[in-house]
DNA sequence: CCTCGACGTTCAGGTGGGTGTCAGCTGGGC
DNA sequence: GCCCAGCTGACACCCACCTGAACGTCGAGG
């Protein structure tokens, strides 16, 4: 797997580029956004680790840009623990998973790993429910062969469900998903956004089980 | 696993302290944190469930001086909805996660059973009963590979019953489990989910002792 | 710098299903 | 045969959930 690592601590960025090596993965480092939109230009990463304080500019932003483009490389942020907002705004630029420093570097192999064996372990990692094509590396959804355009949000509470099929997840789980740690939220958001699912992927995608939270429908009837 | 619960409230670590057992882990539950680190001292705990304000100072000094000690078992903060500056100070202290005050004891569970996952990498365990299967932390139940619904209070009772498979059970105990603590009901709601359960899962899932009780019966015959 | 559009969030009002209660019935134990 | 614990079907209430719309916010493009 081919990494690219955008850190601009030198003791932070050696460390983890040495830990990336020796988990036996290629290893590009850069210091700056300007070196890592050159890096993304002239070669294809199966993962890329973004620190959001950089000097010349936001990790963020960069990230937006990036999937505007139409990239969908996996994106793992790097960030400290008081940068909520920050932390937020990656999540909502498209960012994957996140790692708040300081880190274990085993948690770094682990969650590398994690990557490698949802990305890249099967080239065409296509899930199906009934009628609908779910492809989590390009974060696109199809019913009917018909494609289906979501937004940010309503692909994370989608992705949480998809990637549990049977669990049956409450609302406090779905907010900590989609909001992190900053889970202050008292508001009916989680509903919402399912209904939207619903509305755009069919009112069985998922089920609602009263009380308790919910689940993966079981779409196209239960054949 | 083995859990150490530092709580002063009485009312909400008894409640705590008798979940985490009846998931089947060891619990020690101290008020205090003179007690509590005394405990670390004394034993290896797999994971700590922290209340931060307690009657001997605060719960993310304890956390700082824990983690100097180079000690990195996992610590979930209990937190009340409102202390926000306070969470900081203890995800900075070094906290892994944290459950806001009042939390559901479901939602305890599943934190519970994600660090054991975790740090263990087991799967979610299944408990089979002749030929039904119940996964606890994804809510769902199989007969005969058909998943069946049960409502928020059908499943409290039914997972009472399969957390503690040989147990015979009083009425009152099980009203105790089902509606915490104002256990104000006078009336025969539990006979009447029991009357539900029976009527979803079959009648053979759970057994009345008359006069004594209730205990998970041996569905799919006395195999 | 301004405008437009897309998206996220909040709010209020309506609704249906879960929940608790009750009355009457059943059946086992003595 | 009596008695009482447990069983069952029915039903009204209430709250969790749904939903449409309005509002705020952020980024893209001119």
């Amino acid at each position: 797997m081919r990494i690219l690592l955008i850190e601009d601590d030198p003791v932070l960025g050696m460390a983890v580029r040495d830990q990336i090596v020796a988990d036996g993965h290629g290893a590009d480092w850069v210091t700056r956004l300007a070196d890592a939109e050159h890096a993304v230009h002239a070669a294809a990463f199966d993962l890329i680790l973004l620190d959001l304080m950089l000097p010349d500019g936001r990790g963020s932003d960069f990230l937006r840009k990036l999937r505007s483009t139409g990239d969908a490389t996996p994106v793992m942020v790097l960030t400290a623990r008081d940068q909520i907002s920050d932390r937020i705004a990656a999540l909502d630029a498209g960012a994957d998973d996140y790692l708040v420093k300081p880190f274990d570097l085993f948690e770094l192999s682990a969650r590398i790993r994690a990557v490698g064996r949802r990305y890249a372990g099967n080239p065409n990692p296509l899930v199906t429910l009934g009628d609908i094509e779910v492809d989590l590396s390009a974060r696109s959804v199809r019913r009917a062969g018909q494609t289906i355009a979501l937004t940010a949000r309503e692909w994370a509470l989608f992705e949480a469900f998809v990637q549990r099929p049977h669990q049956l997840m409450s609302k406090p789980q779905l907010e900590e998903r989609l909001y992190s740690f900053d889970a202050e939220v008292e508001s009916n958001t989680i509903e919402v956004y399912v209904a939207r699912l619903r509305k755009k992927l069919g009112a069985d995608v998922i089920e609602t089980v009263r009380g308790m939270g919910y689940r993966l429908g079981t779409p196209g009837g239960g054949a």
